[in-house]
DNA sequence: GTTTAATTAAACAGGT
DNA sequence: CACCTGTTTAATTAAA
């Protein structure tokens, strides 16, 4: 009925629900890139110093300054190798060194740590999340530290040749032998630096470069199957303007280079520029580039894999390269579809880009604010209300709460690696880190409301946040369809299939209440229940997660981030709900963490830190007009809960979530 | 290898 | 009758 009608409407409306555009918010990846700037700054003064010290000739203090750069650059490549095991006196030894990294050194939080002492402190997740960011930072570094050393050598070569002329050939020869010796060796660093970030699914799309061994596992765990329907139809133009805003700007070049440089084979050859990004976006891929120049893989094409084309949205079968390569030629030749979706590969991109200098900032800035104090479980123990510390392990806590370090003995396995390629990783990765649905989408929300990917929630989490999200806490079956609708562009296909889903959630949760209205009935949560059943699993589905994965982890990754943030940072997604004084009492309850918290595990001492709100007033219902006592009955099974007992229920872990006052909707 | 939870599909009952 | 809303059952799958 009318009904149908409006929920269409809806669904081709979500583009404009609200132009708030978290994006614009998240896309000033500035930061990020003056970050990096800052510190290819300093490792160019450090250069400089270098320079204005000697007093040798002027080739000499270029290779001498050269030598040192490299040397340099090649133990911190090392280093990233070796995951931080290299020791720790090489910096001493080589003063050059910190100045050259700054990032580095200030993520080590040379305080004293050693990076063997990291790795005892930080549980591998930590490390291995540590470990991604100071990659990407190193990246950004080197690259640039990089294009400079060649220049240099230009320069070197041309200086060489004047004085040649005085010197004898043979002793030059030498030099720029030896010196290019190094330059190789710096490019094989990189190379082998880069597939280290491969291997962590930190680089997706890797190319070429990587002839052998590479090849396969970045396609699988980057090209997200389903990132296709990004593609698919309208692709680039139906991009909400907001999405795009700043995007547009950047053309082909930058990211053109990163989204397809493998498509140059043969004649499909989007322009490829070498000009950085605009924004000053490091770019982890464009790094590749270089490298991948180098050496044009024979056998394999990025765009294939498997049998099948995996040029966005296509999967057509072809027997073999030669077949694929025909066939790229002519369906994804350079015509206007290609083009858009190109742009579109672009702005996944530039999205993921993005998202990762800001985190890295954002790491840096933690780190630096707490002096790295690893989140070492004996010597502060504390107030420990660890039970339910979502925190994905590895990030160091939140300011406010006093939450406590997290238990040491937690079972490694935080997300990061979990969330690339399946590969080892898989242990609990879910549970702990899963993310707060509220701060994740706070964060993400605009980017699931563009692309067509499936949030990483799982029906009932997000059925519960829907509900939340209304100042009444309770929504009509119809509103429900709306909103996910309207928040995910994924669920504007397929609906049949997820609203019998969301439909079978509400009936099959006792969590979900159904209350009879006057004008209907309308669904409410009650989060007693729901935290009840809690132990999640973050993800949401199957399907979610090797999306979520695939394509563009960095929500999950940054969403295990921010489940340590969230509680106190992010007024904006919530409810403006919450502000309804009345009902507001439903959301105190609840642990935003809605995907995720673990539960289960601890022995909740809920003694040492009291959850601040008393789990007790679970949210009751809303006070739904009228309600019938259906609600009622399962909500209280009989004792009430105990309201300052965390462990009864659950632990208490409710640890303090004030989450999040409202702030404003998200869409 | 078993259990649990989530997803998906589908049948079915009331209502409109 | 068609469609919506709810409830259930069952198969499948991934994670624990």
């Amino acid at each position: 009925m009318m009904v149908e009608s409006a929920s269409e409407t809806i669904r081709s409306a979500p583009s404009g629900q609200n132009g708030v555009g978290s994006l614009s918010g998240q896309a000033d990846g500035g930061g990020a890139g003056a970050a990096g700037t800052a510190a290819g700054g300093a490792g160019r003064d450090a250069a400089a110093g270098a320079d204005s010290n000697g007093e040798m000739s002027p080739a000499e203090l270029l290779h001498f300054q050269q030598q040192q750069a490299l040397q340099v650059a090649r133990q911190f490549l090392l280093q990233q190798a070796s995951g931080l095991s290299s020791p720790g006196n090489n910096d001493s030894k080589q003063s050059a060194s910190a100045v050259q990294v700054p990032v580095s050194v200030a993520m080590m939080s040379p305080q004293m740590l050693t990076p063997q002492q990291m790795q005892q402190i930080l549980s591998p997740p930590q490390l291995q999340a540590l470990l991604q960011q100071q990659q990407a930072l190193m990246l950004q570094q080197l690259q640039e530290y990089y294009k400079k050393q060649q220049e240099q050598l230009h320069l070197q070569l041309l200086t060489q040749q004047q004085a040649g002329k005085q010197q004898p050939k043979e002793a030059l020869g030498n030099k720029q032998l030896a010196f290019q010796q190094q330059l190789l060796q710096m490019q094989q660093l990189q190379q082998q630096h880069l597939l280290n970030l491969q291997r962590q699914g930190l680089v997706s799309l890797q190319p070429s470069q990587a002839s052998g061994p590479l090849q396969t596992l970045p396609q699988a765990a980057v090209c997200p199957s389903d990132l296709p329907q990004l593609w698919k139809g309208e692709s680039a133009p139906g991009q909400p303007a907001e999405d795009s805003v700043k995007q547009e700007g950047l053309d082909l070049t930058g990211t053109a280079a990163t989204a397809t440089s493998f498509a140059a084979p043969p004649k499909v050859s989007p322009p490829l520029s070498h000009h950085p990004l605009p924004n000053g976006q490091p770019t982890v891929l464009t790094s590749r580039r270089d490298s991948s120049s180098h050496e044009e893989t024979p056998g394999s094409h990025p765009l294939y894999g498997h049998g099948e084309c995996k040029w966005p949205g296509c999967e057509t079968l072809c027997e073999d390269l030669g077949q694929f390569i025909k066939h790229l030629n002519t369906e994804h030749a350079l015509d206007d579809r290609s083009t858009a979706q190109c742009r579109v590969q672009m702005q996944v991109v530039q999205q993921l880009e993005i998202q990762l200098a800001k985190e890295s900032e954002r790491l840096q800035a933690m780190m630096a604010h707490l002096h790295m104090r690893p989140s070492e479980p004996k010597p502060f123990s504390q107030p420990v209300t660890v039970s339910a510390d979502p925190f994905p392990d590895g990030l160091v806590h939140p300011p406010t709460s006093a939450a406590a370090p997290v238990t040491p003995l937690r079972p490694p396995g935080l997300g990061s690696a979990s969330l690339h390629s399946g590969g080892p990783a898989r242990r609990r990765s879910s549970d702990k880190f899963c993310s707060p649905i509220s701060s994740e989408l706070a964060q993400n929300h605009e980017f699931y409301k563009n692309a067509d990917v499936r949030p990483p929630f799982t029906y009932a989490s997000l059925i519960r946040q829907a509900i939340l999200e209304t100042p009444d806490r309770q929504l009509t079956l119809n509103e429900i369809y709306n909103w996910f609708t309207r928040m995910f562009a994924y669920f504007r296909r397929n609906t049949a299939t997820w609203k019998n889903a969301v439909r079978h959630n509400l009936s099959l949760h006792k969590c979900f209440v159904r209350v009879e209205n006057v004008k209907g009935a309308v669904w409410t949560v009650d989060e007693r229940e729901y935290q009840k059943r809690r132990p999640p699993k973050m993800t949401g589905s199957p399907t979610l997660v090797k999306n979520m994965i695939s394509g563009l982890s960095y929500g999950a990754l940054n969403a295990s981030y921010q489940a340590a943030l969230a509680e106190s940072s992010f007024p904006l997604l919530n409810s403006p709900g919450m502000l309804n004084p009345g009902s507001a009492s439903s959301l105190l309850p609840l642990s935003h963490d809605d995907v995720g918290a673990p539960v289960e595990p601890l022995p909740s001492n809920g003694s040492s830190s009291p959850p601040r709100l008393s789990p007790p007033q679970y949210s009751h219902q809303v006070q739904v007009k009228e309600e019938p006592a259906e609600a009622e009955e399962d909500r209280r099974p009989g004792p009430p809960l105990g309201p300052p007992n965390p462990s009864t229920v659950g632990p208490p872990e409710d640890r303090d979530l004030e989450e999040e006052l409202p702030g404003e909707e998200l869409s």
